[in-house]
DNA sequence: GTAACATATTGTTATATTACTATATAGTAA
DNA sequence: TTACTATATAGTAATATAACAATATGTTAC
């Protein structure tokens, strides 16, 4: 893995690496939301999850559509998913 | 998930999400590996080899074990290394 | 056009992480 | 003991991230 490449992941796991992050990917994974939803969801202020969800699409986590004046986030890549998944299995076979 | 597990496994997550560790991470999934070795192969000053290793195992992702003046670091859980391809695969098959 | 709603951006402050240097501790060998 | 090697820790300054409030932009309905 030369520097480029690490680099690269570090910043995708660096997207994912937050608890109010992993918690929106985790509503994610269910269905596409959009943005005032999963701020109702997860008790948030509307400013932050959008901010939440714009550093995750600009990483290549999520993607999004607009659709009238709400816009809905999606999941960009399944690889988050088993990727997340596998952190799930490390953490419960780890855990004190 | 709850916010326990959630901050847990963020904690997780940023052990890792970091280029100098993830490039450690992939050292040692080949062969466990004294502080010196690793600091060399990867080009790193001593002391900042020592303390990613030493904050890598406070997070559960590194065990180490020494023999005489060297200590030695191994990866503590399959699943790392599971996650850590999982990655790999994510950015592979989104590189721009 | 205005009002109301949905989302995004900006600016600020607090906190965390990083990179670095110097020093301390632990072990080995003489 | 001393000298030497290997690793860990402490202190510091630069930078990045986080949380928050205020404001701006975009969309719909009227």
């Amino acid at each position: 893995m030369d520097q480029k490449v690490a680099d690269h992941v570090a910043d995708v796991l660096k997207a994912v690496a937050h608890p109010v992050r992993l918690q929106i990917i985790e509503l994610l994974e269910k269905k596409e939301m959009c943005v005032g939803s999963i701020a109702k969801a997860l008790g948030g202020k509307q400013a932050m999850t959008s901010q939440q969800l714009s550093m995750m699409k600009d990483k290549g986590v999520l993607e999004c559509r607009r659709d009238g004046a709400k816009v809905y986030y999606r999941i960009a890549n399944k690889n988050v998913i088993r990727l997340l998944h596998c952190i799930y299995d490390h953490c419960s076979t780890r855990r004190h």
